[in-house]
DNA sequence: ATAATTTTTGCATGATTTTGCGGCTTTTAC
DNA sequence: GTAAAAGCCGCAAAATCATGCAAAAATTAT
């Protein structure tokens, strides 16, 4: 087999799958483990992929932990996204957080509507601007190495000097006793700094999310107004958030 | 058989196979290894074929992919960034433009090198996150749907609050009389929003874009303080630039 | 037709590239 | 912290390549 065969196909599989690990490619090609590192080492030089520790990666922006999600899990993120842009009205100011959820709302928001988003997510930023007539503005600060997220004060900051339509919160855990509760103390900050900046909050959660409680708590259910799943309105898991003062969709 | 049929052949089966070995070919045309050899050298210099070692390709093989740009820009754009990097020391506090050269010099900051680096642009913003010892600090506004970019208002007072060591602006057009300029009102109001922010300005441009002039000016060459391009610093292209205090590398 | 000339081919030789392996360092995970 | 995995470096074997040269084949001239 010729190099430029292998080289090839390591890239096929780059791009076809965003993350390839040396160990699997020499296993398919037949060649040492040492020739794959080659390959890739020549390739990462004229920039034709990324590499990283055990493998490689493509060099598109879209390539974080793209594999680990299953499928299933993303179904269900496809269902509340859609739930969530049948929230949306022309001409709304809204705010952003993170996470995966958030990323395919942004995905499915109609080409035509008009909105201006905030966010401190640069995933969801770079997917909102494929969008002509959203207007996106970023709310700039210290980014998280792993969640390409802003926190810090000058997130919070930006927010305080803001009021807008509606906030939307992917990310987190939820609990009908505990509420809304994350593991990170600066994401916290920035997310409480979002709610009081809205006028109404709406919560994004799969199911397999709710009742589970983290170390650090956003806000209580007291201060949602509604809550997106991608289970039936009245299915029994939700019961526990019924006596709240929220929408259920 | 003559050397026409041989060649047409060869050809045949490249265009056939998208590849070939010059091993096969010898065997299946009766010749010997170094007839075959002369005869792809013959072929690839009229451009008919790609050699590669051990057989050839079909032009097409590898590049089915369109990359973006052409890679006769890219190999400057990273012999740039690789001058870029040589600038950069342990614990500096930067300012990085947009712009696909400083995405160049992104990729190439050593693993290890702890910066603080804050940056408009959304693409260096990510590229950054890759390197754990970089602190990135977006620096937030409206965002420009085509290059990505943060610009206005927020952007131009938060990085009046800055004193940095370094700016690295990217993209830009540059000429010896007019300076640098931009097609971009908005972006020349960050960028030189920089300038003032930073103790030293470094111009990074390929050789291409020198001497040309657009609409908007963002500052005279008297500002900046270092000029890098593909070129060796010696190059009479470069000549024009001389006589202002900066320096070339 | 035959000799002279040019082109092509095959082979030997040494240079270059590629590849796998072992030892050793670095990174990651637990 | 420590163990395991991954990476890096140098080496040597194998494969491939370039070059020079002489024989064979084809072309041309006489």
């Amino acid at each position: 087999m010729l190099k430029e065969e292998r080289q090839k196909f390591i890239l096929d599989q780059v791009h076809l799958h965003h993350r390839v690990l040396l160990n699997d490619l020499s296993d398919s090609l037949n060649v040492s483990i040492d020739t794959v590192r080659r390959d890739v080492k020549e390739l990462a030089k004229d920039r034709k992929l990324k590499k990283v520790h055990g493998g490689a990666t493509s060099f598109g922006f879209m390539n974080f932990r793209k594999d680990e999600g299953n499928v299933y899990l993303q179904s269900k993120k496809i269902a509340i996204a859609e739930k969530t842009v049948s929230l949306l009205s022309e001409g709304q100011v809204i705010l952003m957080s993170g996470g995966t959820t958030n990323m395919e709302v942004a995905k499915m928001i109609p080409k035509k509507l008009a909105l201006t988003v905030f966010t401190p997510s640069l995933h969801v930023a770079m997917e909102l601007l494929e969008l002509p007539e959203v207007e996106v503005i970023f709310l700039g600060g210290k980014l998280l190495h792993d969640a390409k997220f802003a926190v810090g004060g000058t997130v919070v900051n930006s927010l305080s000097q803001l009021r807008v339509d509606m906030c939307i919160l992917g990310t987190g855990y939820l609990d009908a006793v505990h509420g809304l509760t994350e593991f990170d103390w600066e994401v916290i900050q920035v997310k409480q700094a979002m709610i009081r900046a809205a006028k109404k909050t709406v919560i994004l959660s799969v199911s397999d999310k709710l009742h589970s409680v983290q170390k650090y708590k956003t806000c209580d259910m007291t201060a949602v107004n509604t809550l997106v799943t991608e289970l039936d309105p009245n299915d029994e898991l939700l019961d526990a958030f019924r006596p709240y003062d929220l929408t259920l969709i």
